[in-house]
DNA sequence: ACCAATCTATAGACTGTCTACATGTAGACA
DNA sequence: TGTCTACATGTAGACAGTCTATAGATTGGT
């Protein structure tokens, strides 16, 4: 899966899967793997920035743990960032429907 | 519609409206339009690049004409463009499944 | 002693899309 | 005559999100 594709849709996974429980960053990436089938295996230094850039949009926030050693920085949901993944949810089907309207062989 | 969504799926985009007659670039822009209902408007600063740019990867031909005073620059498929299309057909579906999936509320 | 897995993080490159600009014709309208 | 809209192509430069590569640290297995 070529990268240019995800362009502008890993936040709303990164949100989505951050929805149903707090995560860190490298359970988020195991967790899209697990959830895509194997499809999916975003690089570490796609989702670090992109939790950067969530959480300086107030849809994340943060706070450090530490588990057997070493040092976690779980991420959960603001209020706003359940509003922003609401909306994108319907942007991705509006989009996704337009793209597969445009795709469909006549 | 955010620019970056678009990222990675305006070239199949453009051969899947160049796959039904050949075009030439404002005339894809208007097709886009319509099959989307209104929800795409690419900037002619998107499309002309991309013409190019896919004519380069030899997905597309071109060739030039001029109807009523107008020169036109008319894009068809070549064999490589058709398998191209195919191929970029197939990978949305699995992309489009695989956002779906993790998209979708538990 | 070594290595794989876990965990966070940054720097810099890449590239496709965007806005803005540049150029020109045809036809409608005042 | 002048102006506007639609038609039609194209480039330059900005922008931003993703990538690769690198860095550092802990734990536990062999």
């Amino acid at each position: 899966m070529k990268a240019d594709v995800l362009r502008g849709h890993l936040d709303s996974l990164i949100l989505a899967v951050v929805d149903e429980e707090p995560l860190h960053g490298y359970a988020i990436i195991e967790a899209l793997r697990v959830r895509s089938g194997g499809q999916l295996d975003i690089p570490t230094g796609s989702v670090y920035p992109g939790l950067r850039r969530l959480e300086a949009a107030g849809y994340l926030t943060s706070g450090w743990s530490t588990t057997g050693g070493r040092r976690r920085r779980t991420y959960a949901l603001s209020a706003s960032g359940h509003r922003a993944l609401a909306a994108q949810r319907q942007e991705w089907i509006a989009f996704s429907s337009v793209v597969s309207a445009v795709l469909r062989p006549a």
